[in-house]
DNA sequence: TCGACACTTCGCTGGCGAACGAAGTGTCCG
DNA sequence: CGGACACTTCGTTCGCCAGCGAAGTGTCGA
């Protein structure tokens, strides 16, 4: 009595869409994503501290996310970083919170300030600079704060590029915007 | 430490987001769900044979699909119909279910042969005659039987209609199209 | 090299919800 | 009116999963 569609091993519709609904319906994974809709990366810890459990809950959780390829992970040292994943499940999952706050437009106001869409990505003026800041990020030479914002930059980056850190040079601990965004 | 932004009665977008998903979430949901993305009412009782479950588990999954507004019914003397609620979180479920194939499109066939977007909805060309077939549902003058295509004609309709029914009229039993769809 | 830190894995507990059958309500037909 | 039918409500059982702390792995900085 089963569907006669799709015999192979690829699962039906209903399954998959259970699937994908089920990863974003459990409250804490939901805060999580919620708060990675602005497009910023955060670490298991600090998406811990929003999802309000701990942090072993909270690494279980991003598994199960990662397997619905929700979000993705970009390894940093010891830390692990965490997005929305770029394609597939994830556009759903946009045009979901999307639907979400439309359904409910009455309050005229948007809940949630993480959801504005037009300032989401990172401009396009601020695109040569993104590009270097991941560099450095990649290399481990500089290590963005819990807020996003504020980058520190690490003793790797005095070991590997002296000519930075002349004798005279304070350490670069200004606080440096990844992109145009202007927040808060 | 909440969020400082709402806090009126609306609930937060992580909420609202948590709660559609669940909805959709249960294997059985999922199925109803998927079985109505082909614009057809459905009964209750069709729906628990689609999901698999007994009658008054279905029951209360149709009750809590209608209570995240996702489908909307229409008592029709001892039936229940159920369908896609129009807007909302609806619009959402729908992009998802799009959404979730495209992540799988791997798979060249459609899994699902009832997610055949282009005809979902009743062609323009059978609007009049769908607003009659409404008409006549409405008034409790035929049935749709399980498969929804197949129309049966009341009792009721011989009473209230006796002008198509003179004394050398047959019953008009014969099966009507509610729109121009022809699948299977 | 050693401590601090970020994160994961493991084992356990508790609560939520999906499942069913039985019983109740409402509607239709003969 | 009485039986058949569609559906809901009720009460119960049971499995799954989110939650936690403790312990383990790997990385960084002094």
């Amino acid at each position: 009595m089963k569907s006669d569609a799709a015999p192979d091993s690829s699962p039906n519709a209903d399954v998959r869409l259970a699937g994908l609904a089920g990863a974003i319906a459990e409250p804490a994974r939901a805060r999580m994503l919620c708060c990675l809709m602005d497009g910023h990366a955060r670490t298991a810890t600090e998406l811990a501290v929003v999802a309000e459990v701990a942090a072993s809950t909270a690494s279980a959780h991003l598994a199960r996310l990662k397997e619905a390829r929700l979000v993705e992970s970009l390894a940093q040292g010891r830390h692990r970083y965490f997005r929305l994943a770029d394609g597939d499940g994830a556009v759903a999952l946009e045009s979901l919170g999307l639907d979400v706050d439309a359904a409910r437009r009455s309050r005229r106001r948007f809940a949630c300030p993480c959801l504005d869409w037009s300032e989401r990505r990172p401009h396009l003026g601020g695109a040569l600079g993104a590009a270097c800041l991941q560099l450095a990020l990649r290399r481990g030479w500089v290590r963005q704060a819990l807020d996003g914002r504020a980058l520190t930059v690490t003793p790797k980056a005095e070991r590997e590029m002296p000519e930075l850190f002349g004798p005279s040079t304070q350490p670069l601990a200004a606080r440096a915007a990844p992109s145009t965004h202007a927040r808060r």
